[in-house]
DNA sequence: TCCATTTATTTGTCCGTACAAATATAGGAC
DNA sequence: GTCCTATATTTGTACGGACAAATAAATGGA
């Protein structure tokens, strides 16, 4: 059978790819299974070894096949990492912790959770809970967000190193104490900026603000930490790309 | 400078990649100016144009750089990772969708994207696009959001089904065109309510709100729809739960 | 000065060739 | 039957060429 590019149609390389996509989809190529090779692809679709390569290329890319030298390409399993939380950290999170940005600490204290701190937190009212108050600042030092950490007491001890410690502070939690996050929960609004806020951004008190809070849950259910990130609107937006993996 | 490939040394493609890399970290290249032509960095690094093409080909698997023929590479923001379309779909989509609440049409036109648009939107300016109008209501009546959809008019088709569809529209342009959407960049920012928005949300003038885009990306690489949501802060959350899943 | 058209620029797609490198297979000796 | 070596197979890397397609820049006329 062989393939032309069709005014309008997709490239050579695109069909190919999704002819063979198609067959491991219904099963012409179980997991485990070797693909055609690159030359007989080639006798079968008429095209260039380069086409033949674009397209398995392709498939890689989808996690669907992985080829080798001297072995071949072989069918793959479905790839069930992809809710791994270190993949889907959002943007803000890598502009926070990216190279030369600073959490400047302002105050660290152990607080009661009280009705309007609970509204804010979604803990329970009497806890008490390390806070960790301050701001992110650019390498210029100018101000990225303003940040409240509230870490649970079981693993506080980690307060000790955040001071020179520019990284999240999940994986210092995870490290300590064997824990293990499991979840992140994050809820996203607007907000006003109010005449701290403002003080502390470099923006004008009643700008828009978006409020970025992360619940981080270990295996065993527990609320290990809750952060809270306000970022002026005007510099700043919540970007994420979701792709579909079929199984 | 000319680069060899040398016994135990990385391929030509992945030194070239790497040196650009290099550069794009430590500010040479910012984010939104050009990287080097194709045939100029053909002449710096003495290779071929095959080789720094699969130079290129890494950064921009990377997220370090997106090109577009005619226009050259261009250095990008740095980007999220991927999650499953279906599983970190989020809850606002699933509320928006939910039994009962009704998408009421206000208008739908044709639309050429101007500046202002290409700005809102993401398209490129000069295009057509179906332009969908309105506001979800709760059982109530109640009014949740103001939405604008953007579709493609290759699917415009789609647009004749609206009166009377209560989901998302992504799977009818599924169904009805054989494409699939295989990625969904989202993006969420803060905004002030004018008095536009304040009459159709019941909210106040200069109150905040947030404002979700999707955009909805073919297999094909082709936009399918674009999707704007403004949503008042007094009455609504953006939430979603990621999970850790080790294979 | 603005706009439409033309031209130039740049990347995308497709073709081909050649050799390297990793792996699989075949064959012979023990 | 096992082990070692040689050969074959297959993909990876690198080169070159050509034309298409999208975008940017230049040009000329109103």
């Amino acid at each position: 059978m062989e393939m032309k590019s069709i005014g309008g149609a997709a490239p050579l390389y695109r069909q190919v790819s999704g002819a063979l996509k198609e067959e491991i989809l219904r099963g012409v190529y179980p997991v485990g299974s070797l693909l055609p090779t690159e030359i007989q692809l080639r006798e079968r679709f008429g095209v260039s070894r380069h086409t033949v390569r674009e397209a398995l290329r392709l498939l890689r890319e989808g996690g669907l096949v992985a080829s080798r030298r001297g072995s071949g390409t072989v069918v793959t399993p479905p790839s069930t990492e992809a809710s791994d939380v270190h993949r889907v950290m959002s943007v803000s999170d890598l502009l926070a912790f990216a190279a030369g940005t600073h959490f400047d600490i302002e105050a660290i204290d152990t607080v009661a959770i009280d009705t309007a701190l609970a509204r804010a937190t979604g803990l329970a009212r009497g806890e008490e809970w390390l806070e960790v108050r301050g701001r992110r600042l650019d390498t210029d030092g100018a101000p990225l967000c303003r940040t409240v950490y509230y870490i649970n007491r079981a693993f506080a001890a980690v307060g000790r190193m955040l001071p020179r410690h520019n990284g999240p502070i999940f994986p210092l939690i995870e490290d300590m104490f064997g824990q293990s996050i499991e979840q992140v929960h994050q809820q996203i609004t607007a907000t006003l900026v109010g005449p701290e806020l403002a003080a502390g951004l470099d923006v004008a008190v009643g700008s828009a603000a978006l409020e970025v809070r992360r619940t981080y849950v270990t295996a065993e259910d527990e609320t290990a930490q809750v952060t809270i990130n306000i970022h002026p609107a005007e510099r700043f937006q919540h970007a994420m790309t979701m792709r579909r993996i079929d199984a």
